[in-house]
DNA sequence: TAGATTGTTAATCGATTAACAATC
DNA sequence: TAGATTGTTAATCGATTAACAATC
């Protein structure tokens, strides 16, 4: 299949680059709505907390989206970036595992404003069944299947205890899910077609632990 | 001031190292409890999630803790990784922010088996002030300074709306604390010497999407 | 034309990996 | 001694950064 209207996209984009796209996006919503119409590398780079030549060269991957001597149009940079990060469309999402980090997570607005739909929250345990969270009803861990094909859902949130996530893992993969967001503290095996991105509140505090006591030792 | 005992932990180590060891820390614990005293570089490497030639790379960087044609004991190695983070001790981490996250980070039973214990949930609404959550008082957000000095509180954790965040990160930088995990949408402004971490839901869900779209065009 | 700022080049830095000598 | 596995070296790869030519 051949690319469409823009076939230069096809460049590939490094990682670290990737991970930096959102962070650019929110920056430019921000000024947007504080009603920016036109920043510097250089501006846009404080509000994203980079230095500019960084975003320069991350900006270079998508195109050359700028005017020399003047900047960067905010919303038209803004469209560019989401249609480069894919959030330009709507993504249904299900969450698993409906505890103190599910709830949190089905309520957590930023989903919706970015692109991402909460489609359904599963939970194994027939007690949360009754549960209805942010608006959406609590339904069957069984019931993953039939809503992935019906609601086209791509991407999968973990959030149970660390030893149902593989389970829930395999269930998600053997459904079509190819993309994972994974809250359990354990290593998920998936295949390689299959990304998993894992945030483990833990070890961000263990990091923050070993400067700290870095600077404790200095002092 | 000169170092004790361990004097050659003084070598710098990789930020993607210090970043891995909670993850090789993690997966000791584990071997350990379900009684496995050794383990080759391979088999931890499986168990980590990462390729054995970068698992004794890193642990290289702490010191030789293994026995050639044998492996690692798996207690011993726990413990100097545990020792080399930090963690052999308990860390005081006060949370600000008790709405949905704040909850979910409050029960998480992770933090108390990991070395940290929250001495302080904080929040600005004197609604909250009733509650009682995980066994802790929520208490006004204007207790901050005095939390921090009498319980020698150091990593603070921010779960406010985005709006607040960045208050909350000046009031925590005034009032000692030199590292900050934050959960709210926004790039905080702190000085050189204070650490802050991020995570954000969103931007990894952004990232997945973004590969998502990738897959599904080149199909 | 003069000033400003992008997009790109090239140098530097840090992380990963394979291979293997050291050694249990 | 023979087999196994670590710890380290050196090559490779990817990310960052400063500098500046291109150009509005």
């Amino acid at each position: 299949m051949t690319a469409k209207a823009s076939s230069d996209s096809a460049r590939e984009i490094p990682e670290a680059t990737v991970a930096r796209l959102p962070v650019y996006l929110r920056a430019l919503v921000t000024l947007s709505d504080a009603g920016t119409e036109t920043c510097s590398s250089e501006e846009l780079a404080t509000a994203a907390g980079v230095n500019s030549a960084k975003l320069r060269k991350d900006l270079s991957y998508l195109g050359s989206y700028g005017t020399r001597g003047v900047g960067y149009d905010v919303d038209y940079l803004r469209y560019q970036i989401a249609r480069e990060i894919g959030v330009t469309q709507d993504w249904p999402v299900v969450i698993v595992g409906i505890g103190n980090l599910g709830h949190a997570l089905a309520n957590y607005s930023g989903f919706r404003s970015r692109g991402f739909r909460v489609v359904a929250l599963l939970d194994a345990d027939p007690e949360r069944h009754q549960e209805v969270v942010a608006g959406v009803d609590v339904r069957p861990f069984d019931d993953l299947e039939q809503i992935v094909a019906e609601q086209g859902v791509a991407i999968g949130v973990i959030a149970t205890p660390a030893v149902a996530a593989q389970d829930v893992a395999n269930r998600m993969v053997a459904a079509g899910i190819r993309s994972i967001l994974n809250f359990a503290p354990v290593v998920l095996a998936v295949p390689d077609d299959v990304d998993v991105r894992k945030v483990d509140l833990s070890i961000e505090l263990q990091i923050l632990a070993y400067h700290e006591q870095r600077k404790a030792n200095a002092s």
